[in-house]
DNA sequence: GCACTAATGCGACTCGAGTTGCAATACCGG
DNA sequence: CCGGTATTGCAACTCGAGTCGCATTAGTGC
């Protein structure tokens, strides 16, 4: 979706690649200086020193600028801490998810695609493959909890995961409620001891998707 | 917000209810049929017979529209259902939250107001209140919960029902999962696991908000 | 009814998002 | 180094969102 060549011949040589990055720093401080509601492609691509023609042409418009730029400043080879107990790793692992959409920097970035998902179909797809990443990663907590005792065994781990994350994401982006460190700890003991009283063991998932 | 009236004398008469309830039920019916993404001013204002002129003072533009129509549709008086056990009366809770998002005349105002809080704070204060009504109101299945022994005493019931209602608004808003009638499920299961589990119990609630 | 004024209608206007056709530039394979 | 083509720059254009000043209409209090 970033660049739709389909002629013969891509291009990735030099300039391409220098244009991409400039105008995914460019969005990257527009949205942090700005914020989502003000992203506009004109001033992506006065500051990135490149024509609004190209932008629109390559990017789409603001969904795919905010969908590549993320895609830009995500951490491919972040792996969760696995040294604590089920409780400390949860917890870091929550510290750390929250912290990556409460920093100055990439922060109104993860916002954005959040945002950018209720009028993208682009980004939504973009939002699911980010959690779908993620929540796959975070898993290795729970199977390694799983290996020591901790929890029972045949627990879905990402449920696990999801159920510790979605009451942050709730807070912050539905409810609007604001997030305390000690609402972290309780969404992990919860988590935990939902995990512990079997809730997340993997019955026959009936009822349809919908 | 609706309108920002402040000289000497208001004057709710009968045209500005009227215009008010043409121009809420026009954004719900632009709403349901185009979508948030699509939703302009001036459609709003043509099909509710009205100058754009109008809306715009009165409304300032799609962000009050959303907020205004969402006050305008939903239904003041609800309760919930308190004849079942825990798990059964939360369960309809939570099937009863999901259809009015999924229902195609109202659930589009309500996914709208969620969209614009990224962009207005109006629509923030709207959604902040609204959630805090319902979770006020659900509450109620918790206090009867604890009264027939079912849960703990002390637990924090809005904290309950805000795990129960968190994952089911993080699979449609946030990670885009999709949401399934066995993920109702295992939502309730696993806020009722948490309660009995003392998780909600109050406590001392350290760490300030962010 | 009648005066007074809030609310609305109306048209013209500004301004910025997004598009298009064509010229200029820079990468790529030889 | 050189020709071919993908990519970009450029300028002019369309189109719709949002604003403003003024005329008109319709509540409100007497």
């Amino acid at each position: 979706m970033c660049a739709e060549q389909q002629p013969g011949q891509v291009r990735p040589g030099g300039r391409t690649a220098r244009n991409r990055e400039a105008v995914c720093r460019a969005t990257l401080l527009e949205l942090a200086e700005r914020g989502y509601a003000a992203l506009t492609v004109e001033n992506v691509a006065e500051r990135a020193g490149v024509h609004k023609t190209t932008v629109y042409r390559r990017w789409g418009g603001v969904h795919g600028l905010v969908v590549d730029s993320l895609q830009f400043a995500i951490d491919d080879d972040w792996q969760p801490d696995l040294s604590g107990t089920v409780e400390e790793n949860l917890l870091d692992h929550a510290r750390v998810a929250l912290d990556a959409f409460l920093d100055a920097e990439i922060g109104p970035t993860h916002t954005a695609v959040v945002a950018a998902a209720f009028q993208s179909t682009e980004a939504i797809e973009a939002v699911h493959a980010f959690f779908a990443d993620r929540f796959g990663r975070a898993a290795s907590i729970i199977t390694t909890a799983i290996e020591n005792g901790e929890l029972p065994p045949e627990t879905d781990s990402i449920a696990v995961i999801r159920a510790v994350m979605a009451p942050i994401y709730f807070r912050l982006f539905i409810s609007r409620e604001g997030v305390s460190d000690g609402d972290l700890q309780q969404a992990v003991q919860a988590a935990v001891a939902s995990a512990r009283a079997g809730v997340f063991s993997s019955f026959d998932q009936d009822g349809e998707r919908s």
